[in-house]
DNA sequence: AATCGTTCCTGATAGC
DNA sequence: TGCTATCAGGAACGAT
């Protein structure tokens, strides 16, 4: 699942690519989103920055904005395909499609998951695959798009120099939910999901179930710190591959082999050798030392 | 107002 | 072996 070491990756890679490029075309299947991708209005677009905020990513396209939200299995990529095939369901608007990879820098030969597809004028796409169809993509003017509440809302980036402990303070000891909800809320602090916040609060030695507005000074403290060190050292590993995730040309990410407790229940602590434990938070899974932890 | 549960989707896995 | 049931999970939305 893309966090923000993910998605910088991402934005990072596509952007030495496709920055200067016009768009000659697109095209997705999935029926909901019929009618949100005028091709009258994106073709000869031009591609003028490629950005990230929280886990979203922002394609400029001149006056306009491209906003993707990869979700759980979201991959936005940079490569060929070839629609090789296209069937209706008889459910009038039910498409079926299967695209096949036919050349580029991907190690996948076939990709049955492409649902989206922006044609670049040198012969390259840019191309969304999604095992699920969570993903969220949406098209419009900048100032519709910068206004919507997918960004309005969104929380101070973590890694934003001006983001200082204080404020980081301020945010926290207002909230009363478990602090492992409070680091994946969007709206409090952006770019943080379920690993690296079981990673940050294994370093900062903080119980995912604690209350947020119950921590005390120094374990705020290490709390900040572990969630700048953590999210930094990811974006230089170029994210986490634990189940699927892959860079803009389909590689996996370097996090994975070094993280802690994520997906590691019953694999012994790297610190005091205890059993990892997991624990549930409405719908979430919490993975966590219960030496190192304490609630 | 804040918090909880449900929904979207499909491959992997557990259980019989 | 092969089938079915359950699960994973970000964020919007509805319900309490």
């Amino acid at each position: 699942m893309p966090e923000l070491p993910e998605v910088e990756t991402i934005v990072n890679d596509l952007r030495k690519k496709i920055v200067g490029r016009k768009i000659t075309g697109v095209w997705f299947d999935i029926p909901k989103l019929r009618g949100k991708f005028p091709e009258k209005q994106i073709k000869g677009l031009k591609i003028v920055d490629v950005k990230r905020r929280g886990k979203n990513i922002l394609i400029y396209l001149d006056s306009k904005i491209l906003l993707i939200h990869q979700k759980m299995t979201g991959h936005l990529l940079y490569g060929k395909w070839k629609i090789t095939k296209v069937s209706i369901r008889q459910s009038a608007d039910k498409s079926f499609k299967v695209v096949s990879l036919i050349k580029g820098a991907l190690e996948e030969k076939v990709n049955n998951y492409i649902h989206f597809i922006l044609y670049l004028d040198n012969d390259w796409q840019v191309g969304l695959s999604d095992l699920r169809k969570f993903a969220k993509i949406l098209f419009g003017g900048k100032d519709e798009i910068e206004n919507l509440a997918d960004l309005k809302n969104l929380g101070p980036e973590p890694l934003d120099a001006n983001f200082k402990f204080v404020k980081f303070v301020k945010l926290i000891k207002t909230q009363k939910r478990k602090i492992k909800q409070v680091l994946m809320d969007q709206n409090v602090i952006a770019g943080i999901g379920n690993i690296y916040s079981d990673e940050i609060l294994w370093q900062a030695k903080i119980h995912p179930f604690r209350k947020a507005n119950e921590l005390r000074v120094n374990e705020l403290k290490n709390l900040y710190i572990a969630m700048k060190e953590i999210l930094i050292k990811a974006v230089k590993l170029r994210g986490t591959s634990v189940s699927d995730f892959r860079d803009a040309f389909g590689k996996s990410g370097g996090y994975a082999k070094i993280r802690k407790v994520y997906r590691r229940e019953n694999e012994s602590c790297p610190r005091c050798g205890s059993m990892i434990k997991r624990i549930k938070i409405g719908g979430r899974s919490a993975h966590y030392c219960s030496q190192c932890q304490k609630i």
